[in-house]
RNA sequence: GGGCGGUUAGCUCAGUUGGUAGAGCAAUCGCUUUACACGCGAAAGGUCACAGGUUCGAGUCCUGUACCGCCCACCA
């Protein structure tokens, strides 16, 4: 038998614990992540359009997660893709410090080791710690990103509590509030009273919940409700102006009933808020502790007493109830109540929503607190010269098509949500996050990035990490300085993130980005699914469920991890991935390291005249060369990776691999001319179909397409990341 | 209460402007065929959730129903 002529290498299958790390630090030390180095070095046309994607920087806390993989995966072939073809393509890395989540952690973790409270610590040696916990998990996170072969350019890479990062909050909030976009002002919150600190809308999640629904007589009236113990300060009886049975009662009308703790005098108010269909028509409003109520007491200018504090301890209006918490408090007085004679009825198993805080808090008590918002319906000029408002603009970034949203069938629960909109509230009283560049004295209120002079205290609030993460678009890229970064990458290409974020960022960074530039942050949205296990459940650790992306690359390598995250996800759509699909994929690699042996083992000599046959099959690459290009430029990712994964497999090695056996057999006769040309012309396609097959899959498959390509005899470059893209 | 998505082979999913169904994995049978057993060949497997409608023709368009999932909503 012939000795290969295969390099050793392929005398093994492809294993991609032994060549992964080799092409991470190829990579590496080349540098062309930066797009820079590739103009420096001739490999981008300075005048080349731009390609860029921010990463939606991980959480520090967390370790990477299949979520982050699928991320990963996306930006990196869109990444890769357009490199090759040309573009100076950046990809920014980041981290992000999630300020409640990080707090909480860290908090927990300190009360478990040591049975400390934060104010125990106090603020300073609090922050300390969390810095120490930060920069620890900073580490793993970013060392896990860079295993999945994401060719991010680290040398731009930025955290969101970082020097450059805090200026830019900073400064976006003094523009905004001089613009009059930011105020301060007494409304009610949505506040949490186990971590004590407001909590915005969309953090909000409902969970069902069953209770008991009393009715009570209030007077002449039948009114219902699950929370008894908000119920002492209830003065107001509101009804439909409408409503035909109790249109003997007037508009401030006063009527004196025996209520909790004694007699009290009523006033009924007449308000469309009031909903005929439920109940009795009737209700009593708690302007301090409900928003709807809130807003009825503040259109008939009515007084709001506030009845529980902000650990959930009922107040003086309580009378005999006072000092209590409203947990315990509520059976006391619903016995009170029932031994007046005050209950009518009692639903016990009354299934309702109560609202929680999604970040790991408590139940939300609604309560009116003075806090910074930022005003949605108020309209200011915006840098490129409209007058409108956030809402408006927000809107207008997405009808006018600048940017668009894939699938599109998403664009519709954004105006949805801008709708629904109120003014986002943004001071929080946890400590960790940036700190509210607003400073009191006497009274007084200044706002500005530096104090303004002696006795002057800053506020010590700090900022919801959605208003830091809206101006990420930009603030990686060096704002508010007028950076070339800015001017060349700025808006971004594209934003890919999962579709639960949506609200909490997408709107956010086009508000922002909206205000703060004059433009839109991102030219499309690419919206992934969520990863779910084999059966669709969600990924926890209480399920036991987990697959561990890292665990996946070592058993099976990188690029099969990579290739299950995106064949068969479609966009906006979940994917249940299995342990048995990944595995699938790693065969996929040894496929085409075994392909690369034979066609090394058949080598062509020098420039060869292809006959025609053997043009029509490199022709073919270029045709499929075409359609994966369009279905990368469509986003659809899986169905590119589906395509070149059939043509490697099903055509070029089953079939033209198959057929070119006896061509090469014919050709090993020295007496068969002909046959010789044939095995030469054919050895020549083959290598040119080979190179092709390697580009088109390297920005799915990076690993073992760039570990084949070192092996290769003759290429057009050291490189496979920095090859020409086919077509 | 409103909205969205899903329902295609045992499992996970493709199916782009309508033309008598595809892939991967699993399962069956057979292969030490000199690129690959992380492989090759063969065979098997679906009344495309259900009911109507449009059409010469529908998984693909329209109407409705059921089930699963998600999101939104200040019904006391």
């Amino acid at each position: 038998m012939e000795p290969s002529k295969a390099p050793k290498a392929f005398l093994k299958p492809y294993n991609p614990n032994e060549q992964e790390p080799r092409m991470l630090e190829a990579w590496e030390k080349s540098g062309y992540a930066n797009p820079d180095k590739m103009i420096e070095d001739g490999l981008t046309a300075p005048d080349a359009p731009s390609y860029s994607i921010v990463l939606p920087p991980p959480n520090v806390t967390g370790t990477l997660h299949m979520g982050h993989a699928a991320m990963l995966a996306i930006e990196d072939i869109l990444i890769r893709y357009h490199r090759m073809r040309g573009y100076k393509t950046l990809w920014v890395p980041g981290t992000d410090s999630a300020a409640i989540a990080t707090q909480s952690k860290v908090e927990t973790d300190i009360y478990k080791a040591e049975k400390k409270t934060r104010h125990d610590l106090g603020r300073e040696e609090l922050m300390k710690r969390i810095d120490a916990f930060v920069e620890e998990s900073k580490a793993t996170i970013i060392n896990q990103t860079k295993k999945m072969g994401s060719s991010l350019d680290w040398s731009r890479y930025a955290y969101t509590m970082d020097e450059k990062r805090y200026r830019a909050v900073m400064e976006a909030f003094v523009r905004m509030h001089d613009a009059g976009l930011i105020y301060r002002g007494n409304r009610i919150v949505n506040w949490d009273p186990k971590l004590q600190t407001t909590v915005s809308d969309d953090e909000i999640e409902y969970v069902e919940q069953k209770d008991a629904f009393y009715h009570f007589k209030y007077g002449p009236f039948d009114i219902g409700t699950v929370r008894p113990e908000t119920k002492f300060g209830d003065k107001y009886v509101v009804m439909h102006p409408d409503d035909a049975r109790y249109k003997e009662y007037t508009h401030g009308q006063q009527i004196d009933l025996e209520w909790i703790n004694g007699p009290i005098t009523a006033t009924i108010i007449k308000d469309e808020a009031a909903d005929m269909e439920f109940g009795s028509g009737v209700m009593t409003i708690t302007p301090a502790h409900s928003g709807i109520d809130f807003e009825i007491a503040q259109r008939h200018k009515l007084d709001v007493e506030r009845v529980i504090d902000d650990r959930g301890i009922l107040l003086d209006i309580a009378g005999e109830f006072k000092g209590q918490h409203i947990k315990k408090a509520r059976p006391l007085i619903v016995e009170k109540l029932r031994a007046k004679g005050l209950i009518s009825k009692v639903d016990e198993n009354y299934v309702h929503n109560v609202s929680t805080n999604s970040r790991g808090g408590g139940i939300i008590e609604p309560q009116i607190k003075l806090q910074w918002f930022i005003d949605v319906n108020k309209a200011v000029q915006f840098p490129d010269g409209k007058t409108q408002t956030l809402k408006e603009r927000m809107r207008e970034a997405i009808s006018s098509g600048n940017t668009k949203i894939m699938p599109e069938r998403f664009e519709k629960i954004y105006y949805h949500w801008i709708e629904n909109l109120r003014d986002w509230c943004i001071s929080r009283q946890i400590w960790f996050g940036h700190r509210i560049p607003a400073w009191f004295k006497d009274g007084e209120v200044r706002v500005s990035v530096t104090s303004p002079g002696e006795g002057w205290e800053q506020d010590p609030d700090t900022l919801d990490t959605w208003f830091s993460s809206g101006l990420w678009t930009f603030s990686t890229l060096g704002w508010p300085e007028d950076t070339d970064d800015l001017k060349t990458y700025h808006p971004t290409s594209v934003l890919e993130t999962g579709y639960d974020i949506l609200f909490f960022w997408v709107a956010r960074m086009v508000l922002m980005a909206g205000f703060l530039r004059g433009e839109v942050p991102f030219k499309n949205v690419y919206l992934h699914g969520l990863v779910r296990d084999g059966q669709g459940r969600k990924m926890s650790k209480s399920l036991g469920n987990i697959i561990d992306p890292l665990t996946m690359i070592e058993k099976y390598g990188a690029d099969a991890t990579r290739l299950s995250l995106i064949i068969g996800a479609s966009p906006g759509n979940d994917l249940k991935l299995s342990e048995d699909r990944v595995r699938g994929y790693k065969h996929f690699a040894n496929k085409l390291w075994n392909i690369t042996r034979f066609v090394l083992e058949n080598p062509h000599g020098g420039e060869v005249k292809l006959n025609a046959g053997d043009q029509k099959l490199v022709d073919e690459v270029v045709e499929i060369a075409k359609q994966v290009s369009a279905h990368i430029d469509a986003f659809r990712l899986d169905l590119a990776a589906d395509q070149i994964y059939h043509f490697v497999w099903d055509r070029f090695a089953a079939e033209i691999l198959e057929e070119s056996k006896p061509i090469f057999r014919a050709g090993g006769d020295p007496s068969n001319s002909s046959g010789q040309a044939a095995a030469a012309s054919r050895a020549h396609a083959l290598s040119s179909i080979l190179t092709s097959s390697l580009k088109l899959l390297h920005p799915f498959m990076p690993f073992v397409t760039e570990a084949i390509w070192q092996q290769l005899p003759k290429k057009e470059s050291d490189l496979l990341m920095v090859a020409k893209w086919p077509v």
